[in-house]
DNA sequence: TCCTCGTCTGCAACCGCTTCCAGAATCGTA
DNA sequence: TACGATTCTGGAAGCGGTTGCAGACGAGGA
């Protein structure tokens, strides 16, 4: 492990023209930087980022917090988060924030604290006010995934257009008896992408003119099964049933397409399904759905905190951005059958 | 932002005692460390870990390399891994190791080298020859999941007993056209999963007086759809279709089940399948599998660099482990329908 | 010709902590 | 009482870089 001085004994420079030339700041001549540089490369020499940290005061590290990481939406927006910070020179500290009180103080109280990044990416925090003021104490750059979290930027796609956008292209097709399958607010996500999806959809059914009940609303698992289960309970019941279902992601529109599949009960014709999400999946199972981008916007997320890194005095606004999300069409939405409603 | 200093001046002492006294090194007596303690505490003080990585050598960061981020085998792993690290104060790094050969190298020559990280953790990685070597000349401890890997110390299921024990488990059922399907070897996993788990259906067959073709393995991709575009083909033509399936995968296997239902194929009374991983979504499709625990492997790993780190001197043997794996019975295997062998 | 300015380089002072070393204080025991 | 061992503390030397400052040099302008 040869350090700066090697580098500068074998160029016959000083250490000064060493870390000028191999960093490129401050004035260097062509032939002294080539002399060093070769230098660099015959001993192998690489800067401690350490030492340059001590005194420059930057880490090159980007810390991301993130309360689920073996999930597809949250997957995504790591290997998005991932690829830009590497593409910009920056690691990637993951912390994976989960309901556990223990880990989650630590993760405030310990790891964040210790200068070891130079900003934060939150993904979809539920983050009490205490916590929220440590991170803001920190006084590091900070941008979110979801949100809005007062004060600091956050961006997402708008949940409740999204929600109102999938309920509407069901209301269009001809459907007056909907329902919507959506998040379970004790689950470790936003809890704001729950109730603002539900109100989309009261939104899309208020403005059609149609009947909003508890009946039109059941909550579970974000997740297949999740979805299964409670297909299972709402489908169960043929007078009770509606001509479609909207549901709050992908993955609980799958588990509702399995438990009709398994009650006989044929999608599109006697039931038409949407999701939001455009899940990997949702092209096998011919599912319509609200597309969204979770690995862009982690890329988003990036340049907002790189920028703010690196164009010293610029700080983006602390609002919150809404990211473009689209219908795709595929087989699972459709007209309601002629005399199946109510 | 304080520093040592201001803790030393408010607390009456030198650096030297502050950093003793916070660190547990060397000798403190109880009244100075209490005065010392509160004094931090008041003056909100955290030490800077660069200032102390740069005379400790030490950084406390583990590095994850990885192929895949979003797949469940794979997040399972950063799942273990990321909560092992930070029960022992240590931070990780995500690398997502792509075959994209410029951002591949860019990990390897640029990101691992600058003497960032303590220990490097390397997720089934198919590397190349260089860049073993690369790894293993940055002289940290390292630990694989997957392998082996020459020189490095790895574990992994025995993916040719989990595969005997597959196809045993049908064979004892009274199958005897039995087919796998395995993983495409241009996937972005470690070859010899694939080749293993293919060798060990062979040795079942094999000692079970059971013949082997061309005809008996199909390659496809590791996931829900490639299993089921796959069992597609198998299961189109009836003169041709096994009575069970063993999949290399419980996402490939549940494509085969879906790919099944659509034909009409009953699971397990027209065919049996069976996968490997004990994914989370076997249970909602009853399926068999042979459970293995990536989070656990991850857990093992941070063991083994960590243990390496803390206790100088250790070398763990440069050796492949296999950790347990068994068969978690469910309902989509079952003896073959009576005259249902060719 | 003289002066100014931009370019290039080295010296030395840090960045904030850890640790070696030596000296002081306390303690146990001969 | 004396003395070695043990506990406790501070001074100072780094760890390996970066950067402000000043001096040297060549070129262009007055």
């Amino acid at each position: 492990m040869s350090g700066i001085e090697d580098v500068a004994l074998r160029a016959g420079v000083s250490k000064a023209t060493v870390s000028r030339a191999l960093s490129g700041r401050g004035y260097v001549s062509t032939v002294t930087r080539n002399r060093v540089e070769t230098a660099a490369n015959e001993l192998g020499y690489v800067v401690s980022s350490n030492a340059s940290s001590l005194v420059t005061g930057r880490t090159n590290n980007v810390g991301v917090i993130i309360p689920v990481i073996n999930q597809w939406f949250f997957g995504s927006i790591i290997e998005g988060v991932e690829r830009a910070l590497l593409d910009r020179g920056y690691d990637l500290m993951l912390y994976n924030l989960t309901k556990n009180t223990e880990a989650r103080s630590r993760v405030f109280e310990y790891f964040l604290v210790r200068k070891r990044v130079d900003a934060i990416i939150a993904v979809t925090l539920e983050i009490s006010p205490d916590e929220a003021t440590s991170l803001l104490a920190l006084g590091k750059p900070i941008a979110g995934i979801g949100g809005p979290l007062a004060g600091i930027p956050t961006l997402s796609i708008d949940d409740i257009a999204a929600a109102r956008l999938a309920t509407e292209h069901l209301i269009a097709l001809g459907h007056t008896n909907i329902m919507h399958v959506g998040g379970d607010s004790a689950e470790l996500m936003d809890f704001h992408v729950h109730s603002k999806r539900l109100q989309g959809f009261r939104d899309a059914l208020g403005a059609a003119g149609l009947p909003f009940s508890d009946e039109s609303y059941m909550a579970t698992h974000f997740d297949i099964p999740g979805g299964y289960a409670v297909a299972k309970q709402i489908l169960g019941d043929p007078r009770r049933r509606p001509t479609a279902i909207f549901a709050a992601a992908d993955e609980v529109a799958i588990g509702v397409i399995l438990a009709a599949r398994e009650l006989g009960i044929s999608v599109p014709d006697d039931l038409s399904v949407i999701g939001i999400d455009n899940h990997p999946l949702a092209e096998l199972f011919g599912l319509t759905s609200i597309a969204q981008n979770p690995a862009k916007q982690g890329e988003q997320a990036v340049d907002l905190v790189i920028r703010q890194l690196e164009t010293s005095g610029w700080t983006p606004p602390s609002i919150h951005t809404m990211v473009p999300a689209q219908l795709v069409m595929r087989s699972s939405t459709s007209a309601p059958r002629a005399g199946a409603q109510r």
